[in-house]
DNA sequence: ACACTAAGAGTGTCTTAGCCT
DNA sequence: AGGCTAAGACACTCTTAGTGT
């Protein structure tokens, strides 16, 4: 196995979807999720494109900015996705 | 950031959590998830302490021998882990 | 049998330095 | 500007070998 490529992880589809959902550049949401500028375009495209999986303090720094919890970004399937989602909403705005 | 020990990363005691509920030592769920049985103890132990992240392909095995979603390890909340439950325990039949 | 650990081997991510559109 | 990539630097996990319960 020296592969480097990540299998079948709902990672990188999970955040591209929500990145281009918030309107936002691959540089500007790693910037805003504190990565260094020199090195967000890069990272948060290797994160969408699946070759790099980005650790759990990164991906929590991610899940703020596009307001989602971190295990959405882990959902398999979209209607679990959804479920998710729908739990995020119901707590966040009061009433 | 020299250390090597999770920060805040719930996967190390759902996992726990979710062996002792079905009755598992740690080699044995690491066998059943197909990890070699000359490391399994060892590698499952190291993911219950939080000392290291099992990789996707590795948890999703694991999720099956527990019957539990891959994002439920990643729930933060206990409150969304029991939300995420409750969804896996309404799809047996096709929706 | 079960839980757990150190340390070298092995595998993955991060940074640098770019190209292409 | 925005998307994307290779390759060395660097950090992490995995395996081996072993301790203690």
């Amino acid at each position: 196995m020296g592969a480097h490529e990540s299998p079948n992880c709902p990672v990188a589809r999970r955040l591209k979807e929500a990145r281009l959902g918030a309107g936002l550049s691959q540089r500007r949401l790693g910037i805003a999720a504190g990565i260094d500028p020199g090195t967000a375009s890069t990272r948060i495209n290797r994160y969408e494109r699946g070759a790099h999986i980005p650790d759990y303090s990164t991906l929590t720094a991610i899940a703020h900015v596009l307001n989602v919890p971190v295990a959405w970004f882990y959902a398999d399937r979209d209607d679990l996705a959804s479920w998710i989602l729908a739990f995020d909403s119901s707590l966040s705005p009061r009433n």
